[in-house]
DNA sequence: ATACAATTTAGAATGTTTCCAAATATTGAC
DNA sequence: GTCAATATTTGGAAACATTCTAAATTGTAT
């Protein structure tokens, strides 16, 4: 059985026909544990695994994932956008020296009722984000 | 009295020195309601009053006023930042359809026990986005 | 294999934000 | 008020993430 069926089919199965280049990227974003991944670290990450691969095709790649439900996208930062391979409803910490984030097991926050959505509109998403500074000794 | 002494006595008490610029822009962002501005968005309603400043300055003011707690920076969009005149705790909705913010009422959304911050480190913030998109008829 | 469609690519373009060094304004001392 | 010292403002350049574009490459169905 080819080594990246399982990735492939991943793909496939959302829609997408599994280029060298998508696979790749599901490999390195879906084997293995949850991850939270920028665009450009993503793209260094395949440069350093010797995986060719342009920038641009990580963003298509990274939007074309979020789209078919395998990544969701979490606005932490005002300056950058992040995907997350865990597309089950949580929230997130986020460390802000070293620009990482966290999740938060569920659970751990609950969410009392949600107002109405006005007419003709849905709530797309909850999203709560925990940031987390450091202690400056203010004595 | 001097007609902006209101606004020059809260940019004093920010330990700011009180310009021009300075208070013409706490005038457009503190006389009446809550606001929810972008840098973008407050520049070109001062030049509209015929207010002269540059976008530099509605940057650098918008993040001294900031840092100095008159204002509260809101991440909703991972390509612009949002600064709001309510610096009480609070949550927001975001219209995706035009880039606005909403607040949601107090008491809207309760949150649950939150988790410890790690050593060392403080929560800094905890924010809510509820993000509002368009149904799209999927029949 | 071939042909048509989809994808990838490098580089240009865009949009927001920050940086810079020069010009201007503000402040505090007299 | 004037003056010198300091802080602020400014336009333009630079930085950065992201999107766009049109040409080249790859994938797919036949």
């Amino acid at each position: 059985m080819h080594p990246n069926s399982y990735f492939i089919e991943h793909i496939r199965s959302a829609g997408l026909s599994p280029t060298r280049q998508r696979v790749a990227l599901a490999k390195l974003l879906f084997q293995g544990e949850n991850r939270h991944v920028t665009a450009e670290n993503l793209y260094k990450e395949a440069i350093s695994e010797k995986i060719s691969v342009s920038l641009a095709t990580v963003y298509n790649t990274l939007h074309q994932f979020t789209d078919a439900g395998m990544l969701r996208e979490i606005t932490v930062d005002a300056n950058r956008s992040y995907f997350d391979t865990n597309t089950k409803s949580h929230h997130h910490f986020y460390f802000e020296k070293d620009g990482k984030l966290g999740d938060i097991p569920d659970g751990m926050i609950t969410l009392g009722k949600l107002p109405e959505a006005p007419q003709g509109t849905k709530i797309k998403s909850v999203d709560v984000v925990v940031t987390i500074a450091h202690v400056d000794n203010d004595y």
